[in-house]
DNA sequence: TTTATTTAAGATAAATTTGTCTTAAATAAA
DNA sequence: TTTATTTAAGACAAATTTATCTTAAATAAA
């Protein structure tokens, strides 16, 4: 079989979550920043990555300007609240964490698949990481050099 | 943004599942099952779901006999050793749970990135689930009728 | 007002995954 | 031995995801 190399994640939503950490730890230094700075600092393809970026502008998770000094940012009192399923939610949608992991129609508890019970705990856990990891927090340890995006 | 329906395996992956338990069900019965009961059984396409059948075969978890009164079945004695990290391995190989949670190269511990902390527990709770899940319980669990594979 | 810069939007293309179809090989029964 | 049945293998096609390219709209400075 041709390994598949699965992730957690699509690519666009790889290239989103990268995409709002270096936005966000940018805005705690009350800097704009254009698309192409943006992907230099996170290493992805720039049209790509300027369309997911925009899917999440629609969704009011991050803030855009256009023309000269213009750019992306995120609201500084709103950094605290975005989590990562705000992300993760907006591109992928909430399949990984709510649908069936063996693809069936809808999960029923009377009559699960045989995995049910092994794989209700490993969603609830994804979804309550994802739930309480905050942009702010990972923008932090990007800005204090704790983490890094490019590798 | 055009939502991605992801979810945790891919579709090679799932029909694995599905179909090697519903192959086990039946081993545990001593019949031998053509690719056409499997299929029925599981709500998959038959010619791809064979494909990735035949690839376990390759891999040696399932067995299989050529001709009339041939079929697929799984080795009793095997049964109770096989788990889902065989076959999610063989068909998506590792990356889902060793692989960069944000597509980076390689996880680096050292400087990782920023869901490190967040991710490293997801991925290796994953694994020990697939890792305790073995065929024979899943098998039993939808022979007894408690659990399902079609909806 | 004009020009340059930037995001927005959508068409198009490439790559990958999913799915089908055809032919070959193996096996068993007649 | 011949025929029917089944898996094996690989070519081909469709669908989806990933990625690029082109044009429009917005904005600011000159
Ligand atoms: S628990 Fe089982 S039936 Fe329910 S969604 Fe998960 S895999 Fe599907
Ligand atoms: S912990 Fe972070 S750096 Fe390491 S593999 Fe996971 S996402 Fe990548």
């Amino acid at each position: 079989m041709a390994y598949q190399n699965l992730t957690m994640f699509s690519k666009a939503c790889e290239y989103g979550i990268k995409a709002i950490i270096y936005i966000a730890s940018q805005s705690m230094l009350e800097r704009r920043v254009k698309i192409g700075e943006v992907v230099e600092h996170i290493d992805s393809p720039e049209a790509f990555t300027a369309k997911i970026v925009g899917a999440l502008v629609k969704e009011n998770i991050v803030q855009s300007v256009t023309g000269p000094y213009g750019g992306f940012y995120i609201d500084k009192y709103q950094m605290g609240q975005i989590t990562m399923i705000d992300i993760v939610t907006a591109i992928d949608g909430d399949s990984i964490f709510n649908g069936c992991g063996l693809g069936l129609k809808d999960c029923d508890a009377e009559q699960p698949c045989p995995m049910h019970s092994k794989f209700v705990k490993v969603r609830a856990d994804l979804k309550s990481m994802l739930n309480s990891t905050s942009i702010f927090e990972l923008a932090e340890g990007l800005k204090s050099g704790k983490s890094t995006l490019m590798r």
